[in-house]
DNA sequence: TATGAATGAGTGTTCATTCAT
DNA sequence: AATGAATGAACACTCATTCAT
């Protein structure tokens, strides 16, 4: 962790990290202000209750993934290349960024979200949703509905970022997730 | 509910009822017990432990789903019309049981999940990995590994279910799910 | 355990058992029933409810240890000898039922004993209460209260039987233990 | 009880209290919350757990006695001025504070004490252990491990202060403890 | 801003006892 | 007599939140 982290990102970062560790059951507030080295009353005077504590999780994470997205986004390259660019950062970004990444899953699947939560983060599926639109319009992605495709690349590249978090256990190698790249691709690509 | 089920039996429908409903933090065992006319220790005289209780569950809903997959494996067929069965049996099942699956969806991202629960529920994964080993033996598959194939399958399908289930608040339809098909079936197929 | 126990005797040695080893919390009836190879309900058929049982746990000890030192206070012996006699006995009786005489050590001080358990178990101190009311008349004994010496005499062989019970742990050899025996003796006799 | 207390000692006393009137079943979190004005949470924000707070009250009146004893200790007196001192002492502070006796004598024979708790309170046991080193060096002491010395002087003197507490209801009278003092002393004399 | 002691409703779990078979 | 599933009051403990300093 930055040393110039202010108390709040400390305390974000505390959070996520316990999160990742034990769920959201293994995150109390009063271990997490221990953690933090902060006082319970501190995280209350960022905070206005948890579960906003919990938003503010998530919409830290979905940017920072968003950033790396749009990183991989950026440049000319046709839909194919676009797509492998987009595929490759996703993974990257897991990697890199595991206690986010296994917070956002765990946060995606539970009663904790909101629908006022995911709208304000849609903002940040952009990236995505950038390069179906393009796609589409170039006519290199199968004619179906723009949120379908981006659905389907969502949720096949995070089951891939799981294999990937998963890997040192398991059987599965690098390889296997270039095969599950190219069987997306496969999935989307309009002809062939 | 059946009359005929046993108070163990009715319990785990409560149970199941109130985690897709409130998720587990919605489901205290004493709300449990009011809801299934049952006393709290009677919850305990037949699982050592909520946890247990929640295995129990997942196993039930996964016993469940991979009846309903083996029934539509059944018969000769070749891979793709095998494929089309499996996914179809499958929406059709989440859309039929929607509380087991919103279980199912709930448990598999949540902490709550332990190797050995995960061990002894893998012999219900047959349905798919039967039906992925033998299609690649007719080499009608991708030559990809068949733990892949089959996480593959899997993500998508429950995915398509997931979708379905929200389909009446959102924009998808049923011409949407029979693309997600179209579109796993293009990934998954060995040629072309 | 002897064959020919019948159930109320099993259900006894087995909650003699488990009182010594993990305390009164640590004796349920469910726990109880399974260890001794019984009925729930059979325990409730012999004994109307946990504290009887209890008590009929209690008296057991108190005359089986009672018959020990009516033993030993057998025959003609001057009061010193008896005395001896009567201690080691005490000691050799603890030693060989380890089990009973912690289960007595803790009944005693715990706050389960009701003056009329007390009352129904006075019939086995006299032993003890016989050998002080001899030992007074024949002015062997100081000019105490027999009471007094009486509970003088439990009090001391009761600390010695625990010293002796924790011998291995601790230093304290079997010389040591003479070593109280005769320090009791000093304090009782009359002259000197 | 002092108006300065903290809610820590309040909580403390309170249990004191509570568990001499009903043993250590009559003591329950919430009642003791209830009765000492404080809330559950308050409890368990001071002892990490039941267990901690029975320890707590255990190394408070062991010190409180130790303090008495102490005093009782100071000043230059021969050995056997010393032992009826400490005796006194010993009933003195037993009958003073008959709430924590009780408490004391409780906890002892319970197996809710730990050898790591048995360990931190030793230190509170030098006055004794001071006198009966000191008796032996003077040769006023029969020559006996010094630690037998020790242990029949507490449970002579903690017998002795049962029956005090125990004289309004029985025949014990004043004149009965000094005997008992006397033959204590008998007992630990070396000569005569 | 920051602190951390205090709160108390809520949670999982235990266990003596009952009763239909 | 014997069984063991069922009961539910009682228990130890948790934790998000508040508030006086």
């Amino acid at each position: 962790m930055k040393k110039t982290m202010t108390r709040k990102e400390k305390v974000l970062r505390t959070a996520l990290q316990m999160v990742a560790t034990g769920g959201f059951q293994g995150a109390p507030i009063a271990e997490l202000a221990a953690k933090s080295k902060v006082a319970v009353g501190t995280i209350y005077h960022h905070f206005a209750n948890k579960e906003e504590m919990v938003a503010a999780m998530y919409l830290l994470c979905k940017e920072n993934l968003s950033e790396s997205l749009n990183k991989a986004a950026d440049g000319k390259n046709n839909t194919q290349k676009k797509f492998e660019k987009l595929w490759d950062a996703y993974l990257d970004h897991a990697a890199k960024n595991a206690v986010e990444f296994s917070f956002l899953e765990q946060y995606k699947s539970s009663p904790l979200i909101t629908p006022a939560v995911q709208k304000s983060a849609e903002k940040f599926d952009s990236p995505i949703s950038t390069f179906v639109t393009e796609g589409l319009k170039a006519k290199d992605l199968k004619k179906v509905e723009s949120v379908v495709l981006a659905e389907f690349f969502n949720s096949n590249v995070s089951a891939a970022a799981k294999l990937q978090a998963s890997k040192s256990k398991k059987k599965f190698s690098g390889k296997d997730l270039v095969s599950l790249r190219d069987m997306a691709w496969s999935a989307m690509k309009s002809k062939g």
